[in-house]
RNA sequence: GGAGAGGUGGCCGAGCGGCUGAAGGCAGCUGCCUGCUAAGCAGUUGUAGGGGUAAAACCCUACCGGGGGUUCGAAUCCCCCCCUCUCCGCCA
């Protein structure tokens, strides 16, 4: 039976709150103490953030603990006199005028601290990560700083098609009987195609386990609405995600949810870090507010399947690891002779979570521009505090947020594509780019059939 | 889906209305001792919130799966939910 008909029903009750409310996002001592700081930060980002409620919430409900803590501190101290005289047999009464009262008043202090509370994080779930200081500031996509470009775009003594034409001409790609199954958005890969959809797959996850280290796991494809606020998808990006009716499990539109959330509400051993983990998952959005958008092709799905990195830090070592992230992800392209730039994006462009994020984008000559495939970011601990995954730093030091990150390694979809377009020949067939071939059973190049 | 058992600190495990933030053990840390590779002795070791401080110290409050209830007072009693284990059923 799923528990979750209750939890959603069920507007307040405790369970929802405990899915909802119980996280630190930002964190709240930072902001009493540097709330112009960190509006200006926000600012930055230009989504009109307003952390003006923040105070009056803050203060309230400080009023509210300290009234309801004198009381109790004095409920505590009678009931144990009470207890004493009892054991002495001695009478009690004269204590007892008055308790109910005091009681009372405390239990509606307690409840009104919690709704305050409630409200406090309701409002701070949904306020962004502070941009690193580092971002450039800017509007959009258009205010990217390029920070390498490697490779070259290959030439063509012919006018390059795009892989809708491409994969459609050798079979390997069925929109058409895609949309019969699924309807738009979705995609039948067929013969060499589907081989080369797995085999990217297998290609990525052995390079990042046997070379760079990160641990292969499989997870659930679904995961709790729990989960999902701790990556920050929820509460703010529902629309974007597929639930599953009657459950309070989303489908996963990313590894980042199942693969961060396999260290939910725990403390990892120092030693460990940077603990890094690489793994295969389909990947499932409703592309909400993309009508239109890339409607034809590879490109933007309701389905795709991603290798993603993920790494849990300590908060000195995180940029470091950042970098490595993004080059682990690179070397991808790389092995694959892709031509590609890093673009750091600016503060205008950063997602929600995000403190620090690269762009990759690989060239592809179809479109004739660069498209993203893949997206690595430094998220601090932001997810660290929303799904409370701490360390401990030292000996016996206090508990301390791990920073926590992550890239796509790559999606697999769009390599497929940047395959397709890169490497088109003249008479319409593909080469196959010699890394992935031992994964393709030695084929080399994808022809028409007979 | 049916029946039963259980969820307590880093771990094991007691407690079953007041003196229990929580016995005892293990592990960890700090001293002492010992010279033999580890034992003995003593002390110490949770998290969060609020107050306090230059910062500490310090004080208060909360926390024994989650939520609610009874009570002057709940780890302990009552209700609901979640999870784990065992048996049965069903099933890839």
């Amino acid at each position: 039976m799923p528990p979750v008909l209750l939890r959603a029903s069920a507007c307040c009750s405790g369970v929802l709150r405990k899915i909802f409310l119980e996280e630190d996002m930002l964190d709240i001592k930072y902001l009493r103490e540097n709330l112009k700081e960190a509006g200006e930060r926000l600012k930055k980002r230009g989504k009109g953030i307003d952390l003006s409620p923040f105070s009056s919430l803050d203060e309230k409900r400080r009023g509210l603990i300290k009234e309801a803590d004198g009381l109790k501190e004095r409920r505590n101290a009678v009931s144990e006199e009470i207890g004493k005289l009892k054991k002495e047999k001695k009478d009690a009464g004269g204590l007892l005028g008055g308790m109910q009262e005091i009681s009372q008043r405390i239990k509606s202090l307690d409840k009104e601290a919690q709704q305050c509370e409630d409200e406090l994080k309701r409002f701070l779930l949904e306020i962004p990560n502070l941009p690193h200081p580092g971002v450039p500031d800017g509007k959009d996509e258009n205010d990217n700083p390029a920070v390498r470009v490697v490779g070259e775009k290959p030439s063509f003594s012919f006018s390059p098609k795009g892989h809708v034409e491409i994969g459609e001409a050798l079979g390997i790609i069925d929109f058409g009987r895609a949309g019969k199954i699924a309807g738009a958005r979705f995609a039948l890969m067929k013969g060499e195609g589907a081989l080369l959809e797995r085999a990217l797959i297998n290609f990525m996850l052995d390079l990042h386990t046997r070379e760079h280290n990160y641990k292969e796991v499989w997870t659930p494809f679904m995961a709790t609405a729990e989960c999902f606020v701790g990556t920050g998808q929820l509460p703010k990006f529902e629309e974007d995600l597929f639930k599953i009716e009657g459950w309070d499990h989303y489908l996963v539109p990313t590894a980042e949810v199942p693969v961060t959330n396999i260290h939910r509400e725990e403390t990892l051993d120092e030693a460990s870090l940077p603990v890094c983990y690489t793994a295969y998952t389909p990947c499932f959005r409703k592309e909400a507010g993309s009508y239109g958008k890339d409607v034809k092709g590879l490109i933007r799905q309701h389905q795709f399947d991603k290798v993603e990195l993920v790494k849990f830090t300590a908060p000195e070592r995180s940029y470091d690891e950042l970098e490595k992230l993004t080059n682990d992800a690179e070397e991808v392209l790389k092995r694959l002779g892709l031509h590609y730039r890093v673009m750091l994006l600016c503060t205008g462009d950063l997602g929600f979570s995000s403190a620090k994020t690269y762009d990759i984008e690989v060239w592809l000559p179809g479109q004739d521009r660069y498209r993203e495939i893949s997206s690595c970011s430094n998220f601090e601990d932001f997810q660290a505090r929303r799904a409370d995954i701490k360390y401990r730093p030292g000996h016996g030091g206090k508990l301390k947020f791990v920073h926590t990150m992550n890239g796509s390694g790559l999606a697999v979809g769009r390599t497929v594509v940047a395959i397709l377009e890169n490497y088109q020949q003249q008479d319409g067939s593909v080469i196959i780019p010699p890394a992935l071939r031992p994964y393709m059973g030695g084929l080399e190049k994808i022809e028409r059939k007979g």
